[in-house]
DNA sequence: TATAATTATGATAATGATTATCATTATATA
DNA sequence: TATATAATGATAATCATTATCATAATTATA
């Protein structure tokens, strides 16, 4: 908490009631991938008046410092989650049946990655989902 | 194009004009990655009046048959490719410089897939991304 | 063949997430 | 306090995709 208000008042970025609203759905969110739309129903509980656009803007610019990560699941639909610098790159499994998003954080790419880094590309990031059945779900059948 | 026309038969799918120029589209662009806008505009040299609703619909029946593979690249809109059997699960290296898509064919992620097995989750299909430069945008800094 | 049933098409409206606009308000600075 | 700057919320615009529906083409049936 202290790091993001650190990283704010670097980007000088004003710590308003919105923005702690949002940061707090978020905060008490870890570990949790929200929507916008989710976002704003809870940020409304702490600040009543705050609109979409300002639930968009905020959760766009603490995506910008790296305070959250911001990745599509649904197909047409980002969901937002509070970056955790310990496993910071971590990939996603989606449960085909109830949608659970659960994590992998091993990383095994590396192997690939270098493989790329031999033919000239520069590799920044990746983003790798795997789409199955969680161990309940797989269970039930 | 036989095993197309088959897969089509099968499926009690009757091979029309329009759909024969989408998939002339698809075969005539082998290893690219289309819009369904940019299919509209090459099938309309075929077919003339085909509408934007009968090229998503053909679309979607050929990737459900999985004669083509469907895939989100910008974040907000869906790329069609052929999907040539030999290399059935590849991966894609998009530049951010010029928006170039490559694949990678190589595939060390059965280690974490089977890693997930053991917990319990039953994996059907994965999706990974390289985000970076391509080799000649990667020269040109 | 004539007719009925099924499937496909194209124009267009609707949808839904995200972004842009803009007048108003809050905050910081001189 | 006056003034510049940043932030907000309502709402319109955008854009890809999907739904609707009347019409046309194809196939099955009598
Ligand atoms: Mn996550
Ligand atoms: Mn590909
Ligand atoms: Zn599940
Ligand atoms: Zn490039």
């Amino acid at each position: 908490m202290d790091v993001i208000n650190a990283k704010l008042r670097e980007s000088s970025y004003r710590l308003t009631g919105q923005r702690k609203a949002v940061l707090n759905v978020m905060l008490e969110n870890k570990g949790r991938h929200l929507s916008a739309e989710e976002v704003l129903w809870e940020a409304r509980k702490i600040s009543p008046n705050i609109g979409i656009a300002t639930v968009y803007r905020t959760l766009e610019k603490l995506a910008s410092l790296e305070v959250l990560y911001k990745s599509m699941f649904e197909g047409n639909k980002y969901r937002y989650e509070l970056a955790e610098d310990e496993k910071h790159h971590h990939h996603h499994v989606l449960c085909l049946a109830c949608g659970l998003i659960s994590e992998v954080s091993g990383d095994l790419l590396h192997e690939l990655e270098s493989d790329l880094d031999e033919q000239g590309y520069k590799i920044i990031d990746h983003e790798l989902k795997f789409y199955g059945y969680c161990p309940a779900c797989n269970k039930k059948k």
